[in-house]
DNA sequence: AACGTAAGGATCGTTGAACAATTCGACAAG
DNA sequence: CTTGTCGAATTGTTCAACGATCCTTACGTT
């Protein structure tokens, strides 16, 4: 029973200034508050948030290998702007993560996050919230990355999406961008719960390129 | 003609004291002068290295973004001592991201490298030098994650290495460690070479397993 | 002997101020 | 129109200080 406690472990060491400060801009950032290419002055928001400049400093660096801020000397941190070949790079991991997933059996637990992923986006779309289609969708493929059963790549797969949130928020029109994603991802679990990996994984390999191909098209990271 | 110079644009920004003594650190962690476990004490190190603590501060931040130092509130920074769970998973890791990789077909200049560190390792084996044996093994599975031609993939490989330096600072004998491999990198080689990329996935997993088993029955975390 | 508590020292967390280094725009000179 | 120079603004880094937290030791209680 004592064992249970073990779960809550993580919590105990949480909260430094710093990182309190690095979530609060993650968050910003990640809603749009911060646009990407803006630079954030340490006067201004160290002085907002009634922290030191020394204490940003370090949030910032933190951010920074998150590869959120870009981190020019002497210059300043920016929001970054990740350009047309990074959005490729992020999918070519993509395919990576998630191919790996796909050729392995679920356990009961992942399959129903991905299960209940794909019904929140159902729903959403019902009620043409293309938001909450987005959250879901990401969700989707967290859960399906889920599937590795490996902490790190979970990891990665946060980091990843938080990147790929910086390119939606330049794009032109975001929300029509997740609406062809609805079917596939019902298509491509049905794929996977009768274990037709092979096919999942054509399958998978064709959903990221029309993901891509779509998300580069819309694309302009030229203002 | 000047667009060459583009080129040269990521030595520019390079250079800040924060990271060249991360660079510093770095180094010596992967070397074994700071030892896994070990706490490293601001004062002395920012003492020594005649930087002030905040620099030296957001030098940790980096480096404990790597998983190579372990940031405890209030405790102070140790080198990471990574537990069996963290090497588990680091192979969970290598066979997603080295499976993709046997799976596609690699690229002459990525050929050429992989052809070099197995090599490298057999010529550094012949000779007894084991510490050559290890660095060449590091550089042929790097090469391997190379054929996904992704930065970023590249990038989590090399940090991934750089924790496994630190589970080999502290196993019993690193040395007899590499031996089995090179002769495995060989076949593994032989197999990419000809096409066989079932063949080759199916020994890779192989591989891996058996790096896994070695590598946990000989590591001791617990002093 | 096991345990709870208190005191003290060491170290971290964070701040605020200061100064050097660097960038960048404006403006003058050629 | 290009090049050189100046100054304001911002970052890079240091330093000293103080409160907060942890660890150890000692002491007293049960």
């Amino acid at each position: 029973m004592v064992a249970d406690l073990s779960q809550d472990r993580p919590r105990l060491g949480r909260s430094s200034t710093a990182e309190r400060v690095a979530d609060i801009l993650r968050e910003r950032i990640s809603e749009g508050f911060f646009q990407p290419g803006q630079r954030l002055s340490e006067e201004a928001i160290s002085e907002a948030l009634g922290v030191s400049r020394n204490t940003l400093r370090e949030s910032f660096r933190l951010l920074g290998h998150e590869r959120l801020l870009d981190h020019r000397l002497n210059r300043g941190v920016f929001v970054r702007l990740p350009s047309v070949e990074d959005v490729s790079d992020l999918y070519r991991v993509r395919r990576v993560l998630e191919g790996a997933a796909v050729r392995r059996t679920p356990s009961e637990r992942a399959l129903t996050l991905i299960r209940e992923a794909v019904r929140d986006a159902e729903r959403a779309a019902e009620q043409d919230d293309w938001q909450g289609v987005g959250t879901a969708n990401i969700r989707f493929h967290q859960a399906l990355v889920s599937v590795n059963e490996s902490p790190r790549i979970d990891e990665a797969m946060r980091q990843l999406f938080a990147e790929l949130r910086l390119v939606f928020q330049v794009m032109e029109n975001p929300r029509a961008f997740h609406e062809p994603f609805v079917d596939r991802n019902r298509r491509l679990l049905g794929l996977i719960e009768s274990g037709r990996t092979g096919e999942a994984a054509a399958d998978l390999d064709d959903y990221l390129d029309h993901a891509e191909r779509l998300l580069i098209r819309a694309y302009e990271p030229n203002r």
